[in-house]
DNA sequence: CCAAACTCGTTGTATATGCAACTAATGTAC
DNA sequence: GTACATTAGTTGCATATACAACGAGTTTGG
């Protein structure tokens, strides 16, 4: 059992057990899945995670091609980050920055047949390792509760960006 | 709706929809909530994650102390990562490397009293985050749910570490 | 005992990433 | 129309992290 004394549990507002238990879990079945999935998609297919995750978005992608800053914020990472990784995926044939003409201070990121070839060869590796590794473990009712449940978690966060001037 | 068109779906053992609903929900509800976490934390204690988490596992150790190894294993980091990070905690006066009398490779990292100080004063912040970003989105028996859920895949992570030499 | 294998923690090196500042282009308000 | 603010993407810099190699210490098999 573990001892959260560090905290006095007479303020209110603070987690519970259980609330402390998933919290923990969570965050070790995140760890934990993330670094097996990049170890599998690296060993067998030379592909890291973040770079397919990339290849996945333009993929389903209008075209092929996102923007920048869409699709900085489709893999969660930073503008500058983004740049650096598209350098790498494009010095690797897998990508090509295209100018928007509508907007010439766009750029587009496009999926070239390298790229999607690359996809093709990665994608049966990654989804056999999240089945195995996520989905199999997971009744049906159980993945559908922690859908909804993490549903709500994103929802509650999209919100208030701050505790600042949020007068109740 | 999603297309997953990427893949053969006549292929076995791949993920149904749910199944990559609940993953996709469950890889954004971590980076967001980890996000947030990290700024609150930052701006109103200026303390990173990662410091705090390992003030908490010292904390709960025996005597407030543990080796390298076996912290970097609670932090989830490696060892040349946990080398760097206590370094600059150390540095901050947060921890102590104490050499272990029982076995003179060995190092204790001990807990000192600026750093469980500093532990009291970021705890509060961080556990109100839990709870209001997590917690609180979550009815009781979803937080059940969930947290059984997940340690089942956790603990089916624990054993095969490869495909190789696997013949079932 | 002793040699080989292993373990513990650190360091060199390469990679990855965010923030702030910058340039260029676009939008907005008079 | 012209200044001011905003947006898109890149770059310099600082930080963070992993992997492999290493040195010192320990364990094991004979």
């Amino acid at each position: 059992m573990r001892n959260y004394s560090v905290y006095d549990r007479t303020m209110a507002s603070l987690p519970n057990e259980p609330t402390m238990t998933a919290w923990h879990t969570f965050l070790q079945a995140h760890a934990r899945l993330i670094e097996r999935l990049e170890a599998e998609l690296q060993l067998e297919r030379g592909l890291p995670l973040g770079w397919y995750d990339v290849l996945v978005q333009l993929s389903e992608a209008p075209a092929s091609r996102l923007r920048m800053t869409d699709l900085a914020g489709a893999v969660l990472l930073s503008k500058s980050g983004l740049t650096r990784l598209i350098d790498r995926m494009n010095a690797d044939g897998l990508v090509q920055r295209c100018p928007d003409p509508g907007d010439k201070r766009g750029t587009f990121v496009q999926l070239t047949s390298a790229g999607l070839a690359r996809l093709r060869d990665a994608a049966p590796v990654h989804l056999r390792g999240v089945q195995e590794h996520f989905g199999a473990q997971l009744s049906a009712p159980d993945a559908l509760v922690l859908a909804s449940a993490l549903e709500k978690v994103v929802a509650g966060l999209s919100g208030p960006p701050a505790h600042d001037f949020i007068n109740p």
